[in-house]
DNA sequence: TTGCTCCTCACGTCACGTGAGGTGGC
DNA sequence: TTGCTCCTCACGTCACGTGAGGTGGC
């Protein structure tokens, strides 16, 4: 078992284009060890069975694959399970991909200067309290894509098991706090048409269990939102500035209604959403 | 000038959708400081005018420029300088998309199994010493992309200078050091015909100047790579295995040959690359 | 003896995030 | 007085990168 089966530290990063200091990180971390560490030196040897595994770490941090995501991958217990590792990361880069393009989007029309940003008309309602199917999450800023992507076909299911018809589009609300912490806990709903007495009282705050519930009224001012949900910040801005400029915030969710969706939508010009924030009682 | 006309943190927070440690933390970056700190309290307060810079920002984050960009993009002097920094950093953005998407590709090659992973045949050959046009530069792994893209151009523009063509395909020298330290000095080359004798003395090591130089002759272990770069290491994993097992490795820095190029074929699969690995005079 | 490769620590970087402990106005 | 929002500091996180100081075999 001559030296001539195992390569060192700088044979082993050029065989494999990982720098040896991304070697040592991947040693410590447990990520890659060392088929041999020669005990009085120090000395890393690593085995020529070891080069595929690098190569597929290599691949996966270059997708951007967290260490310990890696890390599952080549401990999983067979290949279905490393493969649906991988499979999953992949979605989720492409879903970051297309915020990039969308981003991108943004980005342009704000530089070009979408001829006039859009002066947005603001209006005052009454909410009234509604019966509604409910889901709720501790969801961070960067996740709340992919959250919502799995919590409405849930809870339109859920409305389609109770036999019933949604009485008005979903929505969801942000717990105030939610954009100031970059998180937080989110509320999604769809109304629907139930007698209220016939409503199931809230049980408790179940998270990931859809729950038949009463969204609470609220008086709120309202703005429509036209285009990407990368752009909402601009309505934001507007919405909050006319509420602010005449003192009437009030405290409780921020609130978004989904008018038109990606669901319903290739266009992205062609989405609406309402963009809600909570005033005093006028 | 009441407080009407400024936000606190958490307004500012809800308006821009930006999280208040992440306004604290562009306040003392410099990068988005408030219109105003109270000097007793040290709260912090932004003015309406601040809300487009915070937008800007907000998307320039999005697509992963650096906060120094950002800087420099808020600080540029006209709106030429500006829109100039954004394209550059899109134009990186986009290269980096590039990559990502290939690094997928090969990700799936090797998982999917393309069917045997290609054994490379690998030959020894005496490259003597040629004229060359060359370009060096200090290079990070990462960027050796881009900065291959614009160091050929200029060394075959350099070429027709000379009035002469080139003699063989281009190549490079990784300065032995250069994976496993994830970087270092490149020199991209093209040779010439030109006359020993009409050579221009090599001046020095001046960096990033084209200049007329000399390639060593070298004994080389060569194996074809084929398809896209993404996919080197892989070969490099067989040359330097064929190498190594045999003893042969001698000192001196890896080269490569670009006989096909994205600049030769659209499709990556018909990309061919000489990877060449110094040995000793057998 | 000189180079070269390897080693271990400790600290730095980037862009925030976490959490403790405390203040100030309604 | 209770809540709420705000503050500062110090430290954590992620995936390495940098650099000092030192060892070991040809």
């Amino acid at each position: 078992v001559g030296m001539a089966e195992l390569f060192t530290v700088g044979e082993f990063s050029r065989l494999t284009h990982l720098p040896i200091k991304t070697l040592h990180h991947y040693h410590e971390a447990g990520l890659l060890e060392p088929a041999m560490v020669d005990p009085s030196t120090g000395y890393r040897y690593y085995a020529p069975g070891q080069l595929p595994t690098a190569q597929l770490v290599r691949r996966l941090r270059e997708v951007r694959m967290p260490l310990a995501d890696v890390r599952a991958v080549l401990t999983a217990p067979d290949r279905a399970a490393r493969d649906e590792g991988i499979a999953a990361h992949l979605e989720q880069l492409r879903r970051e991909l297309a915020g990039t393009a969308s981003a991108v989007a943004s980005l342009q029309a704000l530089l070009i200067g979408d001829p006039s940003p859009g002066v947005v008309d603001i209006s005052h309602r009454d909410a009234p309290a509604v019966a509604c199917v409910e889901l709720s999450g501790t969801v961070d800023r960067d996740e709340i894509g992919p959250w919502c992507a799995q919590a409405y076909p849930r809870l339109y299911r859920a409305v389609g098991q109770l036999g019933v018809a949604p009485s008005a589009p979903g929505g969801a609300l942000y717990s105030s706090g939610w954009f100031e912490e970059g998180g937080g806990t989110v509320l999604a709903y769809v109304p629907v048409d139930l007698p209220t007495s016939s409503v199931v009282p809230v049980r408790a705050t179940a998270e990931d269990r859809v729950r038949v519930g009463t969204l609470p009224a609220a008086r709120l001012a309202v703005a429509l939102h036209t285009g990407d949900f990368a752009d909402l910040d601009m309505t934001y801005a507007q919405l909050g500035r006319h509420v602010l400029d005449r003192g009437i915030g009030a405290a409780g969710p921020l609130r978004e209604i989904y008018l038109i969706t990606p669901d319903d939508t290739t266009d992205p010009a062609a989405m609406r959403t309402e963009v809600c924030w909570p005033i005093t009682g006028d």
